[in-house]
DNA sequence: GCTACGCTAACGTAGCGTCATTGTAG
DNA sequence: ACTACAATGACGCTACGTTAGCGTAG
């Protein structure tokens, strides 16, 4: 069954918008479309397709790379090159936001047992400068140190 | 000790790109500026506070908030405000990048114990898409279900 | 003729990198 | 006059969202 875009858009839950975008990087174009007025038509099978792309774009793949595994036929070789290299970005991603969230807590935890408010605010922010360099094992050594603990 | 914009740049490690930048939008102004010619001068002394901006920064705040803080005269409150923000933020990134490496290693997985190619992979690739949208303690037991298996 | 929908073009987002062009210090 | 460095301006990147202006299906 033929959709136009906005059918096609609920039908799919993708935005009108993003899929005018892929059709004109030509990662997922429509079956048809109107020579005249340029009307875009999608199957409703190519549903299949869809979630395939939108799966991959799930797990952190650039429309350039779902466009590679695309063009290259879905070739598992490819597949596996892709998602592996996703794999370790993501895994960079969360070893420096759970290093970020642990020196977080730290600077929370130090301004919330904080009670003097005598010293300059400013001097104190710059203070956390100090922190953010620092190791994790390193962290409460050097956390000692700070003026405001 | 008053520096060019270069000489800075290589002091403090920034770009001159980004002390450009930081000098547009008034998060980090050159201590003088040459109305004539408009060269920048930076302080060496200006470091302890770019070094806070950076720290924040690191830490994942955007340039927006960072200014916040600063036009608020580096007050805790408002520190803290921003740094909660962050935090939640960063567990929601850490959460869906988990989430994600064990279905991608899932999927890793499938493939590498996929002795048969006679099947087609276009076909195998959409079955991905029943993957990825399984939550964590359904997978193993879906999981099972797939063809490839 | 009205309304809902279609199209393309163009700007905005975040944080700079990368030219390109041009002025300037020494 | 040469060179290294200064400035501004504009485009690129990612994946669209958001107008904006205009044609079209029913």
């Amino acid at each position: 069954m033929l959709l136009k875009i906005h059918d096609f858009a609920e039908f799919s839950g993708v935005s009108t918008r993003a899929l005018h975008l892929y059709d004109r990087i030509e990662l997922f174009c429509p079956d048809k479309t109107d020579e005249s007025n340029g009307y875009r038509y999608y199957d409703t099978d190519q549903m299949f397709e869809l979630n395939t792309i939108l799966s991959f774009k799930k797990l952190g793949l650039t429309l350039k790379d779902i466009k590679e595994i695309k063009l290259s036929g879905y070739a598992k070789d490819i597949i596996v090159i892709k998602l592996s290299e996703r794999k370790t970005e993501n895994q960079k991603l969360i070893d420096i936001a759970v290093c970020d969230n642990e020196i977080i807590e730290s600077i929370l935890t130090g301004i919330k047992n904080d009670k003097t408010n005598k010293s300059d605010p400013k001097q104190e922010a710059f203070m956390l400068s100090r922190l953010v360099c620092l190791e994790n094992e390193r962290l409460e050594n050097f956390f000692s140190e700070i003026l405001w603990l």
